[in-house]
DNA sequence: AAGCCGCGTCAAGTTCGCGTCAAGACGGCG
DNA sequence: CGCCGTCTTGACGCGAACTTGACGCGGCTT
């Protein structure tokens, strides 16, 4: 999934753009100052970097070209000051686009999808390793003992649903209106089945799963926590 | 010196940006309307094409997509229209960038810089070796038994796209839009042909294939490894 | 203790997706 | 205007994947 770092001081803004991304399945966070911007970038390099210009502790400008110093991850400005010379310097100090602000969401994904496209930066692959297993999520490859499980891709969904949980209890309806939409949340007997091949193909003992584990009546619990 | 080809239906435009730029340094060359526009980018590939979307001849979208087709390089859209919808689509078609008019021209040489700040940073010299295929995606070459195999251009487009993610799964969705556009998601027929082609011209045993390999349901992979 | 409900298992039946082929539509070029 | 390469569209067969129903087991309730 892509990873968008979005910095603004006004919680307005941050929380119009985190709903729209999320709702297009990237993955946001945010940061409303500089200082923690930096951070951010620091701890886990972002795919794009959405940037207000007016920000209460260092200014954009500022925290554009520290990051500049160290990364080449795109850079969107996000700003509300409309003059040339500012749009001129930021694009020049490394700025890959600047949108002006009130913009259009629509416009502003675009831009987004843009950069995305050129850096061809998609999915910082998603895996998980269980003992002598491993999950590709992103690359829907399931390794065992060294070679490769074939998974079905009802299988893939429950498992990449259940992966992004790690540990939680997802509901069988929700599962299985992520699955097979609105309207299966009764079918509970399409969990059994899958679960069942999913826990043939990667369980070490099938009958006793210690991976994909049931809470009756509940729902399912994916735990990759393992010695 | 940097080859900047300029479309737009104005002459007094074409004067503005001509003599801004020759300023610069660029070598530029104009374009009235989207016949000669194309006529000049099959002759002598420019680094930077500015696209007015309102031609004479052609709808300036259709310039792009058909720009697209065949050559990669870098489109920034100069437009009288500032509807979000157009931007979106522009973008999404295709478009590096998108600036309306009036514009400054401080700002569209920014804009300018930043897409060739980018492009002349890359350049990998793009070939792949695959036992006794040789493809060459940069220039649209496949070899194969030491003499040339013809590709059209969908085909290229879609080895381009699997090639560029050597070994990673590419979802059809994502292939479709790709190569089709937006819209174009659930043609998974269209792959099938395509791919169907591509295997009978490359692949040793098309029936079974080696190196372009499907994941049911999810998508293709390119797999250049070989002995 | 008996019965019910939810879960896992299995096998049979059906659908779905892929590859293949061929016919028709489209578009560029002479 | 007609040719030719390319792309689209539909039909078909096959195999994998999914659905569906039956069954047994175990826990929980009454």
């Amino acid at each position: 999934m892509t990873f968008v770092l979005v910095v603004d001081d006004d919680p307005a803004i941050l929380r119009t753009l985190s709903i729209n991304l999320r709702a297009r399945e990237y993955d946001v966070e945010t940061a409303a100052d500089g200082r923690s911007a930096l951070q951010i970038v620091d701890e886990r390099m972002p795919d794009v970097i959405l940037l207000d210009l007016g920000l209460p502790d260092i200014d954009g400008i500022s925290v554009l070209k520290q990051l500049r110093s160290f990364a080449e991850v795109p850079v969107i400005v996000v700003s509300a000051r409309s003059d040339p010379d500012d749009k001129v310097e930021a694009l020049d100090l490394g700025a890959d686009d600047f949108i002006t602000k009130p913009f259009s969401i629509e416009e502003l994904l675009a831009r987004v999808r843009v950069t995305t496209r050129r850096t061809g930066a998609e999915e910082p692959a998603f895996v998980t390793v269980i003992g002598d297993v491993t999950l590709d999520v992103t690359e829907s490859r399931a390794i065992r003992d060294g070679e490769e499980v074939h998974l079905t891709p009802i299988e893939w969904k429950i498992v990449e649903i259940l992966a992004r949980r790690r540990g939680r209890l997802v509901r069988q309806s929700e599962l299985l209106h992520a699955v097979w939409g609105p309207g299966y949340e009764r079918q509970t007997n399409y969990l059994r089945v899958h679960l069942a091949s999913i826990r043939r193909k990667l369980e070490d003992d099938p009958s006793a799963p210690t991976i994909f584990v049931t809470e009756p009546g509940i729902g399912y619990r994916f735990l990759p926590d393992r010695a």
